[in-house]
DNA sequence: CCGTGGGAAGAAAACGTTTACCAAGTACCT
DNA sequence: AGGTACTTGGTAAACGTTTTCTTCCCACGG
């Protein structure tokens, strides 16, 4: 094994090698270094790592090496022998949603506060997608996988579920679930939720007490967790202020601003009376307010109206929408903290739930 | 070198090993795998690969031991040999804001589907930090780092992103610019921007030919390139119309709402007179929205308001809102196809500019 | 003057893959 | 029946680090 295996046409003097960095296309390893500075790469690896003695003049030496041949360290290999810390992998379904931004954000805030890198990847919703992601994570050496965004939670999700976390676990990584449902006892995962059935409480209750006694229901898909849970606090209020439930308030959909403005529509259209709407999210509550803006109601003249979300533009909206706010950045910084502590005090939590907080705007006025 | 390290105190037949995955904390490795199908690991790394003849029943031995200890290969390892595609690094300002998703999006939508992960670092600004992130990816082997979003363009940047194209480049990685202005001749990066001028242009021109004379235009801060090939546009949309310059309907500050806001009132206070507002950006047309709203004037009816970016919300807002479209998502397709591919057709362009278009909704109207 | 101890540096063995190079068995052709 | 080519599998050499042993040298104490 000799150690110069590209050519070196020069005088043996080991202190100058011409031909820097540029036209050996292959990037620098450590032994070039090495070599440049006339040491061993043992030394070469001391020295950036600091933690040997090493002589000042060796030292300047070998960082001389260094910079001259632009030399970085091969991640790859380094992890290989010594110990790299693993990315912290985010699955979600997809980016471009605000409130899903804000998770990443958190997550990746938090990752990099400790000097991890982190990887982010979108399902578009599809679970063999899924499957492949934390396969390749566990390929990674991902430290965590935090999977986000609201599912349908049947006997299949928490198979599937309960199979990445011990696959997770086993490799010395852990499966955290962010805004989705807690997983049976004794499956190796961690869960941050925010608390849907309160703020959904919060909100509907915040009509109530306004004098409302009529709230149109814009709920979320059944069998989602998060849609089930909201659905549950508008539940709770009503049962709370003592006020009948009516069926034709409570409806079903998606969670998209096309579905808000169809379905206040057809209950305008169907005459079912109301005067205020509880949009099971903002965007929702978009479509809600362009259909009764439609119809020539004013809000909150005529209808009241109370969202989800507090996404950024809730705020901007005219009238600015009252909406329960979701730490989601939170929620991200959460999730990794969990992930990458739970080794040190191990008896730690492994469900936790995040406040959620009403914020009163203009777009909620006392039922005349 | 002993080839078994662990106790492996059962009988010496290699068919079965106790003591799967679970007890012994470290992953498997190709060898257990190689131990528990009875095979060599050259073996059980060309049936995984695929890509040599391998005999059904062997393959099916080292089928079942691979499920048996839930072997993942280990990437490093991988990438140390055999090829790995290295990832694509995004680096952007904040995740948050609602056209660097979209650009994230289309990043980890193009990378994806090529079969490369993508990492996410936010830099908040601090150019220590994008210094330190794009050594990070020189490390990591990425095989694109794509910076996005507009900075100022100034001596020192130009100097900086050379240092990385040529950093990168010798790493046999590469630059690529998104929403920034093109380097010098020679400088190995890729830049991908799209029709700043040209937008600005159809808005203001748009306006222009619904009769306004005077039109606002909220500018944003000086030094930042888009912002000021958006102040280009409206000055040649001018020129083309024969308007004349007025210095006090040409402001410049930041792209945020309240900077909008403030703008827009301050006009307003100072008396002086326009029909119409170009904002140069759609979250600072939010702010001239309320400030204008505030006096008493209503959109479009007494004032015309055009955007720029097309962010999601603007069609929500009333009046939906009139602006230039920004192909943001393919800003992010575009900068990963072109990084990848240069390597192939190496004529390729590096400097490649999307058009934007106007797209027109229900905030302007014609001039009375 | 010799032994000892500590500071500085090198040699080499991991780390987990892939793959080039061999070797052995088998079927086929002449 | 012997050579040949093809199939299948193993051996071992990379890949670029880190780190554990060594080794070497020098100063210092007896």
């Amino acid at each position: 094994m000799t150690d110069e295996k590209e050519g070196r046409p020069n005088a043996p003097g080991a202190k100058r090698a011409k031909r820097k960095a540029g036209p050996t296309d292959r990037p620098s390893t450590i032994r070039d270094v090495a070599a440049e500075a006339g040491v061993s790469v043992a030394t070469v690896s001391r020295t950036l790592a600091g933690n040997y003695p090493v002589a000042a003049e060796t030292r300047q030496r070998v960082m001389a090496a260094v910079d001259s041949l632009h030399y970085v360290v091969n991640v790859h290999a380094k992890a290989l022998s010594g110990r790299v810390a693993g990315p912290i992998a985010l699955v979600m379904h997809d980016i471009t949603g605000p409130s899903l931004a804000h998770v990443a954000a958190g997550v990746e805030q938090e990752a990099g506060s400790r000097g991890r890198l982190s990887l982010v990847c979108s399902t578009k919703g599809d679970t063999e997608r899924e499957d492949d992601l934390v396969q390749l994570m566990r390929e990674q050496h991902a430290a965590a996988v935090v999977l986000v965004g609201s599912t349908v939670t049947d006997d299949a999700y928490h198979r599937r579920m309960a199979g990445y976390a011990k696959a997770l676990d086993s490799a010395g990584s852990r499966l955290v679930l962010c805004g989705r449902p807690p997983l049976p006892k004794g499956v190796p995962a961690t869960v941050v939720d925010y608390d849907n059935r309160g703020g959904a409480f919060q909100a509907t209750a915040h009509l109530l007490t306004a004098g409302h006694r009529r709230v149109l229901f814009l709920g979320g898909g059944r069998g989602f967790s998060s849609a089930e849970e909201r659905h549950l606090g508008y539940q709770d209020a009503l049962r709370a202020h003592g006020m009948p439930y009516a069926e034709e308030l409570d409806t079903t959909g998606d969670y998209t601003r096309k579905s808000g403005y169809l379905r206040t529509r057809e209950a305008l259209r169907a005459g079912v009376e109301f005067t205020a709407v509880f949009a099971g999210s903002d965007v929702v509550g978009l479509g809600a307010l362009a259909a009764l803006r439609e119809a020539g109601l004013r809000v909150p003249h005529d209808v009241s109206l109370v969202g989800f979300d507090d996404v950024p533009f809730a705020a901007d909206l005219t009238p600015a929408l009252t909406t329960v706010r979701v730490p989601y950045e939170e929620l991200g910084r959460t999730a990794v903290r969990l992930a990458l502590d739970r080794e040190v005090g191990f008896a730690s939590d492994n469900h936790v739930v995040l406040g959620t907080q009403l914020v009163i705007r203009d777009s909620v006025r006392t039922a005349s």
